[in-house]
DNA sequence: TTGTACGCGTTATCAC
DNA sequence: GTGATAACGCGTACAA
């Protein structure tokens, strides 16, 4: 690899100079500056941005955390910071596969010790005081979907206990009072702050939520087909389901489906996320819209202005709800 | 941020010895070593990995080219990729947005002043020698889903046009002879290949494809309404649809339901890819499976591979080949 | 306007 | 076993 030495030998100057062109720096005469790019541009001068990064102590690079690249619902987080990224000129480094507290915190140190400033963080296993003391070690930390009050000026999250009522409300005002819910059985706080909000919802309206009527899984598509088999096989009386999540509910009507029960008319469904497929399938699947584009261009741009030095911004909290993305498996009864 | 330097004063050691310790080199006392790391943690010592790539003229990043992330297609391919870069203990670099030649060629660009070893390349716009050109700056450099004969060891590509043989002859045995063409307005290699492909296996059967029978656009799902609704208005005749992509496909048969014409029984059609949506949208979409998944993990161990030192490996052609997925979208006539 | 020299954090080659 | 010390490629004060 040619570096910054072999221009200035062959362009007669000092490495100096050569930087200074590199970098349009302001003191350097015209015809030196155009001999020396011309110099670049036939040796195929590349600039090392390891070496730059050393000595600048800056960095070029985003780092992104987060789960399962599969996952609808992470690549629509990627991918709007990818885009928040591309603007700014700086590198995506994913650190995928945080499924755990241990890989999570693999995928976070492995960030730093690439010297990111700026990083968008998905983490769900790790507890609030290991992610507050990592969080010191970037400046432009930042999670997102999770809330931790000492450090929420780095916190973008999605109130999802409002979420869990706002869901349970939707079904209740279409004249439901029989209902289920299909919930994750990952030990993480989401599922729990929506069953609450789910919960009070439901109580305040009169309705009982019995442990018959809540059934738990993994929140994937076969999750939810478990689960409904379950709730089916247990001779439940409902006719309104709460899922966890879109997958969850697209598995449930699945079973829904091999059991010739009608969905919306035998049996509502409401998911969580809207992901594409829930626009897709048959019936089209009415769920809580996650603001995750708005979020994750958010919690990005956050990222890289703390990165830059911007000061804390903690009058405003970063908290998003989700919206009622009306379709069709739901009926009024 | 603390450097080896610290520790090795804090130590009372050298640089030199902690720098053995970190990478468990192998003279260095056993108390010493317990010393020293006993420092490192209590201090907590990160590794720089930017200094370390310099001095070593190693990366532990494994580069990525695509075009989106949110795509299914690129989702499926890119986590791929980093299932292998998690096992290999490396980062994924990510460069997104490669939507033209010259953004194809700053994404590379942007991994090379990396120094990357290591980079699996999606690049559709950027022309053969330019290619080639870059892959002499990477030792890994792989290109995925293209072909250029020169350096084919370095290609883990598909054949489309076999593609398009076998899915018009899979039209042709279910009993269609008035077959339409929905394809890619994209100037790129891809739905030339398909296209020559199906329009052979047509002529085999002496079929006719006259080019009011090809309907070119987008290739999303937009770009499959607009292309099925001038099928449509052009008053033409045909029974079954060869659609370039899964999107357009699934466009085709939202147009196809919003004129009541029903899939397969008055239409059939067949798609490309295979994406996760051929599953869920109703009737389920008979396509072409692309085996993407295989051939990504493939192209990242090659990349690994050759960044390491292996040898080109020539003997070998890393061709792949679509296969039917039959579900619901075809009819037997 | 240009050049010299140092340091960024680390590894590696020598000596001791 | 351990410690100086020279790179790695680059940016930048400081001199010239």
């Amino acid at each position: 690899m040619i570096t910054i030495k072999d221009i200035a030998e062959a362009a007669n100057v000092s490495p100096a100079t050569v930087s200074r062109v590199i970098n349009d720096g302001p003191k350097v005469g015209p015809k030196t500056r155009e001999h020396v790019k011309k110099i670049m541009q036939q040796m195929g001068y590349r600039p090392n941005i390891n070496a730059r990064a050393l000595v600048t102590q800056k960095s070029t690079s985003l780092g992104v955390v987060l789960a399962e690249l599969m996952d609808p619902f992470f690549a629509a987080y990627a991918d709007s910071i990818e885009k928040i990224a591309r603007q700014a000129n700086t590198q995506l480094l994913m650190s995928a596969g945080s499924t755990s507290a241990e890989t999570e915190l693999k995928a976070i140190e492995t960030l730093l010790n690439h010297r990111v400033k700026a990083m968008v963080v998905h983490a769900k296993f790790l507890d609030d005081d290991t992610l507050i003391e990592l969080s010191k070690q970037a400046p432009g930390f930042v999670l997102i979907n999770r809330y931790i009050e000492r450090i929420k000026h780095r916190c973008v999250w999605l109130d999802n206990y409002a979420g869990g009522r706002i869901m349970a409300e939707h079904l209740i005002k279409q004249g439901h009072r029989k209902i289920a819910v299909i919930t994750s059985d990952f030990d993480i706080e989401d599922p729990k702050d929506r069953l609450n909000g789910m919960r009070d919802a439901l109580s305040e309206h009169g309705i009982e939520l019995p442990e018959s009527l809540v059934v738990r899984a993994a929140p994937y598509q076969d999750g939810g087909e478990i689960a409904m088999r379950q709730l089916l096989a247990s001779g439940a009386d409902f006719t309104g389901v709460l899922a966890y999540c879109d997958a969850m509910a697209l598995g449930a009507m699945n079973t829904l489906y091999d059991h010739d029960i009608n969905v919306p008319n035998d049996v509502s469904i409401i998911g969580f996320d809207d992901v594409m497929l829930a626009q897709f399938c048959r019936p089209k699947l009415t769920t809580m819209h996650y603001p995750i584009e708005i979020m994750a261009t958010r919690a990005a741009d956050l990222a890289l202005a703390y990165a830059q030095g911007q000061q804390p911004i903690t009058q405003d909290t970063f908290k998003y709800l989700p919206t009622i993305a009306n379709r069709n498996s739901i009926a009024r009864i």
